[in-house]
DNA sequence: TGAATATATGAACAGATAATCATATGATAG
DNA sequence: CTATCATATGATTATCTGTTCATATATTCA
């Protein structure tokens, strides 16, 4: 039974994961590969707080998996189908 | 120049195209062939006011496109990437 | 023209969301 | 043990979102 009102709620859930711009460079960022939480924070120009929490959502949603290091956080994409919708997502924006 | 923040904005706004289940099932209700709003009203069990609300929402984001025949105007998908990226979101919640 | 049907629209309200700020937790080095 | 660095968390607040309700617009038919 793939069309019932669960799966439009799991389904709609999880684009929402991809339907805020911080998240989605914080994705982009880590498309090469893990990074600390300071990386990330740097990279995409937010506040720690900000990361941190964005990335707590994301992994609630398995979409990031964590890693300690010492006192670093290592985090990374822990979904196949994420990537393969960002870059459809990208492609689609790009040819219009 | 793909990673810029205008880019990421522009993907994290098409991803908000599909972040709400309403929407979801409207699409997936087009999702064989355009449809009229009532039709797609009764087929969702939505209100004909909250239906229409979201289809001109879709229609803005040039997601689905408007025909009109008589009083009825007849809704179908306009872009193919958006079946792409629901049936890989769909894939995606049904195997985990 | 006027009634009936199909759809759109605007205002209003409730609930969700994301950033910030302050603070807490956890780990390491000295 | 304590100072410091990295990260997490909770409260607060402003903004965004989606629905409903009432009403407007558009089309057809008698």
């Amino acid at each position: 039974m793939k069309y019932t009102q669960e799966n439009y709620d799991k389904l709609s859930d999880f684009f929402k994961a991809l339907a805020d711009s911080t998240r989605v460079k914080i994705l982009f960022c880590l498309y090469k590969g893990e990074k600390a939480v300071s990386e990330i924070a740097n990279e995409t120009e937010t506040s720690q707080s900000a990361v941190s929490h964005q990335l707590r959502l994301l992994k609630d949603k398995r979409i990031v998996k964590q890693r300690r290091e010492g006192r670093y956080i290592f985090y990374s994409i822990d979904d196949d189908h994420v990537e393969k919708l960002l870059m459809l997502g990208l492609d689609h924006i790009i040819h219009e």
